[in-house]
DNA sequence: TGCCAGGTGTACT
DNA sequence: AGTACACATGGC
């Protein structure tokens, strides 16, 4: 089952998936524009022909219970032209940063499943990508189902993401080889899936339109080990909801050094994390400020600090 | 070697 | 309300 997407605006699967978003796509051979995972128990192939023009390559009609071109559409967020993400004001202000900017014109947000956020972003505390990267793939190899994906002659293993009630089931003495041994995020991360799987975390709930971000913020940080930032994140990326500003250490830096926000090089209690959140919403659009600011953390690793480890 | 990496919870003043 | 520290390990 082949489709074909035109975009009618760039799309950069490299920049996209190079940013973190998601940890679940793996690149084919050494080809920067293909790209392999099992998203939702469905192997996918993404092909990009030029920046215009997707191929989508899946063995069912299906993902998820919408159409594959229709998934693949919100799951790229397609809708969201990132020329609107600044206004004329930021570009009057800030012109050196658009310069920086304008290079990732294609990257884009995922809209990603909210459970495997939440876990993804669980493994995420104080750690660098490539051991996040990890985390998630042994969570996966370990628990999730196996596939065969098959494209261009190459043949990938893949796993799908564990089921709430799969790692909810899983002792955290088992889990925490897949934590980086770290024990309470493994006691942590199986308490989350339990609550998911028994309904009392209900991430629909948490999405449904009209919900206050800081309502989600409130519910998403009952569980141990979701703070603030983790919570944002699972909002952001999980929730669809691009007005989430989540601050972490990249943040913090060019908040500092590009827009010269003093508040960022204090040390982060809850107080201060909100205060922060709330002078960036003078900066960027409030509505889109987590999508900006996405572009702006990726720019920032990329362009300032020459980070080339995803 | 020492510091930093997509933080959070707890135990102190 | 603010600060210090443990948690754990890899990369540079």
């Amino acid at each position: 089952m082949i489709n074909i997407i035109f975009c009618k605006n760039p799309v950069s699967l490299r920049d996209t998936f190079f940013s973190g978003q998601s940890f679940r796509w793996k690149k084919h051979s050494d080809n920067d524009s293909v790209f392999v995972s099992v998203m939702h128990d469905t192997p996918v192939v993404f092909m990009q022909r030029d920046s215009g023009i997707l191929r989508i390559d899946s063995p069912r009609e299906t993902i998820d219970g919408t159409g594959v071109t229709e998934w693949v559409k919100n799951y790229l967020s397609l809708d969201i032209d990132n020329s609107m993400l600044f206004d004329h004001d930021f570009r009057n202000r800030y012109p050196e940063i658009m310069q920086l900017v304008d290079d990732f014109e294609g990257l884009k947000l995922l809209r990603q499943d909210p459970f495997e956020t939440a876990v993804t972003f669980m493994c995420a505390q104080g750690i660098g990508m490539p051991l996040i990267r990890r985390q998630v793939a042994l969570l996966c190899e370990r628990f999730g189902r196996p596939f065969i994906v098959e494209t261009e002659g190459m043949r990938h293993v893949l796993y799908s993401f564990p089921s709430p009630d799969r790692l909810a089931g899983v002792p955290a003495e088992a889990l925490r080889l897949c934590t980086n041994n770290n024990c309470r995020r493994a006691v942590n991360i199986r308490r989350m899936a339990g609550a998911v799987a028994d309904g009392k975390l209900d991430f629909r709930r948490l999405a449904a339109s009209g919900m206050q971000i800081e309502l989600i913020r409130e519910e998403l940080c009952r569980f141990d080990g979701i703070g603030p930032k983790i919570a944002d994140c699972i909002a952001l990326f999980g929730l669809g909801r691009f007005d989430a500003f989540p601050i972490d250490t990249h943040v913090r830096q060019y908040l500092a050094g590009w827009f010269g926000l003093h508040r960022a090089e204090m040390t982060l209690t809850e107080k201060n994390y909100l205060r922060l959140q709330g002078e960036v919403r003078s900066i960027l659009k409030p509505e889109l400020a987590g999508y900006a600011g996405h572009l702006l953390f990726h720019c920032w690793r990329r362009k300032v600090k020459g980070l080339l480890t995803a």
